[in-house]
DNA sequence: TCAAAAGCCTACTAGTTTACTCGTAATTTT
DNA sequence: AAAATTACGAGTAAACTAGTAGGCTTTTGA
């Protein structure tokens, strides 16, 4: 039951992006910097979030990526789901017997909730004031 | 964010406990032979439900497991806790920074939510009468 | 008393995933 | 031309998964 780096970079990588969006291509490299983490390993991560249409590189000197679409229009569940595979405790769920089947029914919708409510705008936003009182709290 | 074999398997053994619960004791080998399961495997799942206070062992010829206390008792979170450690997407949440500590938090507490609020009871019972319209879709 | 049934314990293992590192090529700006 | 940046593929140590294997101990019933 757990986020492995892949998607706890992953969403990183895009609150950086949700951050500077208007300001033009951000660079891995910067990311990397600011957050103490392998430029190399984050090329990785954001290869799938390339390929589906999340963010969009501009190569060469002073390129880097930039989100695809506004902050308030990307959420938490597109990243976590490019990243991580389906939001589901099992795979084959509709295999399982049926009290299972329900009980991981709904543990999936309830993390499918909490992840496709938050957007980068949520993110980007309580990152920036870092403030315990911000709106997260009263959604 | 998956449950591996251990989890499942072990939530089928108690789910087959709770079914028979006040039957005696029920062998493992019984329970492997339902479900199609090793039933080694089976009992190395079992030790850690064992060494947690969720079942209690019967030693020799016609010994078994049975529930240490009413199925209605025991918690979908209480087996998951057990064998799959912990109900949260990260290790040190609390050191996460602040957008994703609490986007985790939110995933941590609605999945609690689900499987504490599940008990054997109901697992068992839906179970048994494998009926679509049993209550637990209605809570 | 003794064999069968059951739990208990330790070790081993093939395969997969994780979390990277390394090297090189292609593209764009200055 | 040089520097900055993305793009791509290969390799790897460590951990985890999902078991298998084998032997020991306890209890019951014939």
């Amino acid at each position: 039951m757990k986020i492995s780096t892949k998607g706890r970079y992953g969403l990183t990588i895009m609150i950086e992006l949700a951050k500077k969006y208007g300001e033009g291509p951000i660079s891995l490299k910067s990311i990397a910097l600011t957050h103490d983490l392998s430029e190399h390993y984050l090329e990785q991560l954001i290869a799938p979030l390339r390929n589906g249409g999340l963010v969009k590189s501009v190569r060469g000197a002073y390129g880097g990526y930039i989100l695809a679409n506004e902050p308030s229009q990307i959420t938490a569940g597109d990243i976590i789901q490019l990243l991580e595979g389906p939001i589901s405790p099992v795979e084959g769920i509709e295999e399982e017997e049926p009290a299972k089947r329900e009980l991981f029914i709904r543990i999936r919708d309830a993390v499918r909730e909490v992840l496709d409510s938050t957007t980068l705008e949520d993110l980007a936003q309580y990152s920036e004031d870092g403030d315990a009182d911000s709106y997260m709290f009263y959604i």
